[in-house]
DNA sequence: GCAGCTAACGCAAAAGGTTAGCTTTTGCTG
DNA sequence: CAGCAAAAGCTAACCTTTTGCGTTAGCTGC
């Protein structure tokens, strides 16, 4: 997220996006492996001290843009029932942020956030979803939900946590399973 | 963990000792954030290329260093029962890790790790202190156990999303809740 | 609207970090 | 002990980052 702005409108609000455009830009060109500050300040038509001045440096600024990227577009589908609502969002989840733009999306939020602000914002996206889905059951007379933290701890944390910390693939088969599992605890 | 050498003995073992020594030394006089290859380099009484040529940038070389500490020094403590053995391993294994040197090891590890080997790493360190409990409980002859992929999509992988991804406080409590729920999961 | 104020930016120089080519040392092997 | 190759030393060029100072541009109150 980009950094509260003592004055919103005006200059400060176009660096901003003239910056973040031109790392999109030059994320396409050259390769995210090859972006440096001054080389997008350069793309941006900005001096490579404001960058710092604003970003500190190029970790935080990736880590803005990757929380942009990690955004949700749209509300979940909506499939007229709670299993397939959480199955379809869960199989999707998993399949974006297992892929390897979405991993390294991932990693860069986490990684230039010394306060743990873009990491905090990417997991109330997740929430904020878990809680359309969960409100839509409620409005249909559905029984017996798990709350919003539930299924963060028993279907979106297991999947991070094999996105970060395990090498090996993930398909759609363990999302369901989770979602599965998730709320037959709810039903028990 | 220490890229494979093709000298296992000699100059190359000492020169990545001293290395990893001044790394703990120099964190501690001067903090992590004010570390430097050429200042490591020269503590270690080596020349910064041979740094950069070993671990390819300072962000490796933490990487391999915070896996060193996050790797447990001791089997998990016998308490006679499985869930009161997996109950304070989550305790101590959540307060460790949700500790500010917990998290900022666990980003290090994560940060400057291409291949995700030491990530993985890791991840088969807690499942390795599992596996421990799990069949100590079955030499008792306990019946009913989760398998160890369940104790970390259900207990570790929970404990390290909210770590990761959210900023409140994680107390005990929330690890024995995570672990009861496991246990009974297994039982119904 | 038009001063006055200040945050934010541009500029440029200095400091520090990183890379690359080449030489030297060191440990293994026959 | 001689030959070989991997790894470290050395140095210089390159690039990034920092910093101080002057300038611009957007707010605020009159």
């Amino acid at each position: 997220m980009a950094k509260a702005m003592a004055r919103p409108g005006g200059r400060s609000a176009r660096v901003q996006e003239a910056v973040h455009a031109a790392v999109h830009e030059l994320d396409a060109e050259v390769g995210r492996d090859a972006l440096t500050v001054p080389l997008i300040a350069a793309r941006a038509g900005v001096t490579p001290s404001t960058v710092y001045r604003r970003w500190g440096d190029l970790r935080e600024l990736l880590s803005d843009v990757a929380v942009e990227h990690l955004r949700p577009e749209t509300d979940p589908e909506d499939h007229g029932e709670l299993v397939a609502d959480l199955t379809a969002w869960a199989e999707q989840f998993l399949d974006e942020m297992a892929s390897p733009p979405g991993r390294a999306y991932i990693r860069d939020a986490l990684l230039g956030d010394p306060d743990g602000d873009n990491a905090g914002q990417c997991s109330a996206y997740a929430a904020e979803q878990i809680d359309v889905i969960l409100r839509r059951a409620t409005a249909r007379g559905e029984q017996q939900q798990p709350d919003v933290e539930t299924v963060i701890d028993h279907v979106v944390a297991p999947m991070m946590y094999r996105i970060l910390f395990r090498p090996g693939a993930l398909d759609a088969a363990y999302a369901r399973r989770l979602v599965a599992d998730c709320l037959e605890r709810g039903r028990r």
